[in-house]
DNA sequence: AATATATTTAGACAGATATCGAAATAAGGA
DNA sequence: TCCTTATTTCGATATCTGTCTAAATATATT
């Protein structure tokens, strides 16, 4: 499912670094190597997963490769989240207005 | 922290469908498991998961302890994908201030 | 074409995790 | 108390995952 590959694509820290570093704007990457303190074979598997998932894009400029978010996926987990509190009481009404 | 443990909980498929059933109203341990193909221990490894990450409640009630969602945790997980979309409308905003 | 750089793939390994059966704990009801 | 039921814990195992080094592929520049 596609649900279950963001989740999992997502529940890694650093991958979730990557997408925090993508938020900026796309980089190459050496550049994302660069933030860590892994090998690039390591960030090379990490942004196969984030790409299967659908959460990030490569693109190819020149000599480098681009990765930039993709943050579409992003709406069916937000969907799923929602299901579950829309259930319960209703928490999103603001109750403080009487100030 | 607590994003990690909560993404973690929430990245395995059966952790997932628990909370589904949590959706409609508490259940006990029994009632959960009978909703699986797996073993009462493995469920109760899951429920430690969840709980662990705040996601579900424990109340005992007579013979049995009943579970319930808790979906106040989820909030941050919503703000951090919320975080990623709103800077990407921003991002030309940026680009104009340093021109 | 040759060389240097950028990125991915392959193979291996240690640690985490999901799962099981069985034992342990806890709590009621007889 | 004894027995039954409910839930967790224990020990074991098989699979998954993150990481590494080294090799392979691809691309640009000279």
């Amino acid at each position: 499912m596609k649900l279950q590959e963001t989740f999992r694509a997502l529940s890694d820290p650093t991958r979730r670094e990557i997408i925090s570093l993508l938020r900026d704007g796309p980089l190459h990457v050496q550049q994302i190597v660069n933030h860590f303190a892994t090998s690039n074979a390591t960030i090379s598997h990490h942004l196969a997963v984030l790409r299967k998932a659908g959460l990030i894009l490569d693109e190819k400029q020149g000599k480098y490769i681009y990765y930039e978010l993709n943050t579409g996926v992003l709406d069916e987990i937000i969907a799923w989240i929602s299901s579950l509190m829309d259930q319960e009481e209703c928490v999103c009404e603001l109750k403080q207005e009487h100030s």
